[in-house]
DNA sequence: TCTGGGGTCCTGGTACTG
DNA sequence: TCTGCAGTACCAGGACCC
């Protein structure tokens, strides 16, 4: 899904393109919540839909009729209603979401092993190797979105590039249900005609920096010095970007990339100063991060709090332990000395997070036993949690403080009816990008 | 207008160590 | 014992992406 949309160019040259040496593929599934919602619901197409939650959410998704009247991603739900009232609004179904982009993953695997999943609806696809077996790469790429079609009855655009951020362009500029190919002679003349926002990377603060430079296309940003845009991005940043510009990137397709960290946070249906319902939060935070890790096979090492304030300033705070854990109370522990080290005097909050990072696989770690560490312990109360709720279901086993008394009151979260269940991990990989 | 939740990467400051 | 230095690890925050 991209983020901004950028009105497409003329396409590149009439009749077929010439894709020679285009061996990269990005895929991006068109609205694709509100594609996979829609499955269901034929009666729908045609009117607008947005996908999202009630309360302080936002918009997860909204079909090309709802961001017709001004509805896009990321939006707050109130604004999204008021721009579009008559829009249906269906909650998420991250299960559906999760099933569709599987199948959808195995086309991909179908054409090449070089699969490189940046969310659950895109991908990059390397098929230099597939060009002798199954055709050149439109050819391909047709295949590709056909197949995506007929099987899962929702529609993909495809960027075909000879470099992955500019394979990630096209497909932008394909959307909807569209093709583009970039000749690899045609790179910079393709580049070159685009705002500095379309590159990937230039969000709304650096937009900001370059638009004080002068700088408004990618042009500009290609004929300035790139000691101008060190000094006024950072060493990597300005040096990368001024690659991009003349269309240098050599990142490769990586079909496997392990998680860095893993983390969940929560916002609240109303702001909260009380304590003990933060420590609650935190204990379900951390119970729900630390199982993710163990479900994953990691171990980590650095617990990071986060800590959203009503006038929605942010701060976090980490602290690195002894030895890598996966255990939820040793997350918690953490999590919990970091906030209380806060010193706040009731301070209206309106979210808090867990995060752990450092992550290792499990038979990495070396776990080095304590001298007060009894035989069975906190690591073993969690693996039996964990079969518990692969038996029964995720929550089916909770620490007895989150275990909500018959009519009583679950915290700040009800209000809005924040509880979830535990969502499947999403994450598949990515070389800078993620859902 | 009023800002979710999942992440990655980079930068600058500080503490520690040899 | 003190000081300066360089390398490294850690920490906090910002920007960005989907």
């Amino acid at each position: 899904m991209s983020r901004r949309q950028f009105r497409p160019p003329p396409r590149v040259g009439d009749g077929p393109p010439d894709d020679t040496g285009a061996t990269i593929l990005h895929v991006d599934m068109d609205a694709f919540y509100a594609s996979a919602s829609l499955i269901d619901r034929p009666e729908l197409r045609g009117t607008p839909v947005i996908i999202g939650g009630g309360g302080r959410s936002v918009v997860l998704s909204a079909n090309y009729e709802a961001r017709a009247f001004g509805v896009t991603s990321a939006m707050p739900m109130t604004r999204a209603r008021r721009l579009c009232p008559q829009a249906t609004v269906i909650p998420p179904d991250h299960d559906r979401y999760a099933r569709i982009s599987e199948a959808v993953m195995s086309t991909f695997h179908a054409v090449t092993d070089q699969v490189e999943p940046l969310s659950l609806d895109e991908a990059f696809l390397d098929i230099a190797g597939a060009v002798r077996r199954l055709g050149p790469p439109t050819t391909i790429a047709q295949w590709v979105r056909d197949t995506i079609a007929d099987e899962q009855g929702i529609t993909a655009s495809v960027g075909v590039a000879s470099t992955k951020f500019v394979a990630k362009l096209a497909s932008g500029l394909a959307k909807p249900d569209g093709l583009l190919v970039v000749p690899q002679a045609e790179v910079v003349a393709f580049l070159h005609q685009l705002p500095v926002g379309a590159l990937w990377g230039v969000g709304e603060r650096t937009e900001e920096a370059l638009q004080r430079l002068g700088l408004r296309t990618v042009a500009d940003l290609a004929h300035t010095p790139v000691d101008t845009l060190r000094r006024a991005l950072g060493d990597v940043a300005g040096a990368h970007l001024h690659d991009l510009a003349w269309g240098r990137d050599e990142r490769r397709v990586v079909p496997v990339q392990r998680e860095k960290s893993i983390g969940s946070d929560e916002t609240f249906g109303a702001d909260i100063d009380d304590p003990v319902l933060i420590h609650r939060e935190l204990l379900r935070l951390a119970d729900r991060t630390a199982a993710r890790v163990r479900s994953a096979g990691l171990v980590g090492r650095t617990v990071t709090l986060k800590v959203r304030f009503a006038d929605f300033t942010t701060i976090t705070r980490s602290r690195t332990l002894r030895e890598p854990t996966d255990v939820s109370r040793e997350m918690y522990a953490a999590a919990r000395a970091l906030f209380d080290a806060l010193g706040l005097q009731r301070a209206r909050i309106r979210l808090v997070g867990v995060r752990m990072e450092g992550l290792v696989p499990r038979e990495r770690a070396a776990h080095q036993p304590r001298l007060d560490e009894p035989d069975h312990g906190w690591r073993e109360a969690d693996r039996a949690v964990d079969r518990a709720s692969a038996r029964f279901g995720a929550g089916a086993v909770r620490p007895a403080a989150l275990v909500t008394e018959p009519g009583g009151a679950d915290g700040a979260r009800e209000a809005t009816g924040g509880a979830r269940g535990a969502r499947p991990p999403i994450r598949m990989g990515r070389s800078g990008s993620q859902t």
